[in-house]
RNA sequence: GGCGUGGUGGCCGAGUGGUCAGGCUGAGGUCUGCAAAACCUCCUACACCGGUUCAAUUCCGGUCCGCGCCUCCA
């Protein structure tokens, strides 16, 4: 019987039990990159994040629809297209590529929708039209369309944050003057010379979307006017779900969504990312270093994801020898031999585990506790190994349930856990060392040892015969 | 200034009003010709000061320190 799951909404700031719009479906949103630049791991670490949420909704029998935007129009995609002479979308283009190679290095499962800004620039006028007509919206002197905040009472409920008692003068802007109040946000921006060749029809002129619209229309479109998940690093919070809620629920007269979960921020070093700080990483540049995506996956899931992870490269080793550790548990398990050993404490182990891991993940996704979860399980079956008290089927049925965690986790490939091929020349050397030390010519065995050392693979012995195994 | 969040053993990182996290590292041991792998044992922490309580790392108050947001940064 798996438990209910309960996530922490900062949307009241409780830990509340999923209940959808519709019974056995979960609609989510997620703030998706903008596409100016490869993104680096703290975006990740919001997107593992994401997928993790997605995995265990799945696990818990859920369909999910899933909808992650693509913003491919503001002021850093058109600064840096212009900056290389590049048309937005010969720009953009680059980046989309690459983020979709990234989340699949990360085994980040697609969401059904990508939606991108510039192929949804109706909807958003279509949306801002609607807040003119309703009067939450007006046209300013600069031509761009505001929202106005006052309009809206309960502005400020998902962040707590009430206007009245913000710092006065960091806000300063030199277009600030067209606005009828300093919060008010733009939902149409105005062309100006900056922008280039980049605009768009509208009712009020030439211009583009704000970038908070670009989210409320969107998800609209895919998900309907209330769902049930958004998400997001901690850092839109706000103003930019603040925003979506203050145009969407205006516009729709109804609640927009039911849960917001937030990711707080990867660290490196006890430090807040930054190029200046050269503790900025992006996925290409840990792949290079030798981690591979099973890897940076730990890393990132390494922490609950409403704390601050402290990414170091320290964690990546030891990530990489975790990883080591259940590849070779899984191939141990799969090396079994049919036996008549006994194994009737086998399926209570498994059920035990896989309820408590099914508890943990439930628990606003306690990965820490799924994790210490596994990794008793690993000691246990390793211990019936040790004494021969696991066969073949009991073999099976573990290695079944580490499939499911990983359905969950994506961090393992059990099955693709297999001996590497062994060269010829390597399997000869140790076959020769394994008749030394059946003749107690330990010198010779120990040399080969040492051969095969400086070929790049290790033997070990075991009562079955000897496995090679490169270093 | 406002709002928020956090300080756990050498490191990472859960959690709880009263026997357990877990992982990594280190030490010792079993096994092994030697090793490796695996397993066992040990290293018993909860920023500081008060308070509540039979009992506080866990609740309350205060102090110090870190971090985030209030600037279209996940």
């Amino acid at each position: 019987m798996k438990s209910k799951l309960k996530f922490f909404n900062t949307l009241g700031r409780n830990l509340d039990e999923f209940q959808p719009v519709s019974d056995g479906e979960a609609r989510m949103y997620t703030c998706g990159p903008t596409v100016y630049n490869y993104a680096h791991i703290g975006n990740f670490r919001a997107y593992v994040f994401e997928d993790l949420l997605r995995r265990t909704l799945k696990y818990f029998g859920y369909k999910v629809t899933q909808v992650m935007n693509l913003t491919d129009v503001d002021d850093k995609t058109i600064r840096d297209s212009r900056k290389k002479s590049m048309s937005l979308n010969d720009f953009t283009a680059i980046y989309k590529k690459a983020f979709f190679d990234d989340l699949k290095a990360l085994k980040i499962d697609p969401a059904e929708y990508y939606p991108a800004a510039t192929d949804h620039i109706p909807e958003m006028i279509e949306l801002v039209k609607v807040l003119l007509e309703k009067g939450f919206a007006y046209q300013a002197e600069d031509r761009s369309i505001y929202f106005s905040i006052a309009k809206f009472p309960e502005y400020g409920k998902l962040a707590r944050i009430d206007m009245e008692n913000q710092r006065a003068g960091v806000r300063i802007k030199t277009d600030e003057y067209a606005k009828d109040s300093v919060a008010d946000f733009a939902l149409w921006k105005a062309w100006d010379e900056n922008d280039g060749d980049v605009w768009w029809d509208s009712p009020w002129g030439k211009g583009r979307p704000g970038w908070h619209i670009e989210c409320s229309a969107m998800s609209m479109k895919y998900l309907g006017k209330t769902f049930d998940i958004h998400t997001g690093g901690i850092d839109n919070m706000f103003p930019h779900h603040e925003d979506e809620i203050a145009q969407s629920e205006s516009a729709n007269g109804c609640r927009y969504v039911n849960y917001w979960l937030h990711c707080d921020h990867l660290i490196v070093n006890g430090e807040k990312m930054s190029k200046s700080a050269g503790n900025f990483f992006t996925l290409r540049d840990l792949l290079e270093k030798g981690f591979n995506g099973n890897e940076v996956r730990w890393v990132l899931l390494g922490a609950h994801y409403r704390k601050k992870l402290n990414f170091t490269f320290d964690a990546c080793d030891q990530a990489k020898m975790q990883l080591r550790r259940f590849g070779e548990f899984f191939l141990r398990l799969k090396e079994i031999k049919e036996g008549d050993c006994v194994c009737s404490t086998v399926p209570d182990l498994l059920a035990k585990a896989e309820q408590e891991f099914a508890d943990a993940m439930a628990d606003d996704l306690n990965v820490s506790e799924a994790f210490a979860v596994m990794f008793q399980l690993q000691r246990d079956i390793n211990k019936m190994m040790d004494n021969d008290e696991l066969n073949q089927a009991g073999a099976a049925a573990v290695l079944e349930v580490f499939r499911k965690f990983d359905a969950v986790l994506a961090i393992f490939d059990v099955d693709a856990a297999k001996e590497e091929a062994v060269p010829e020349e390597v399997l000869t050397l140790a076959a020769r060392r394994q008749d030394a030390r059946k003749n107690k010519d330990f010198a010779t065995a120990d040399t080969i040892r040492n051969q095969l050392k400086i070929l790049g693979w290790v033997v070990e012995d075991s009562s079955e015969g000897f496995r090679c195994k490169k270093i």
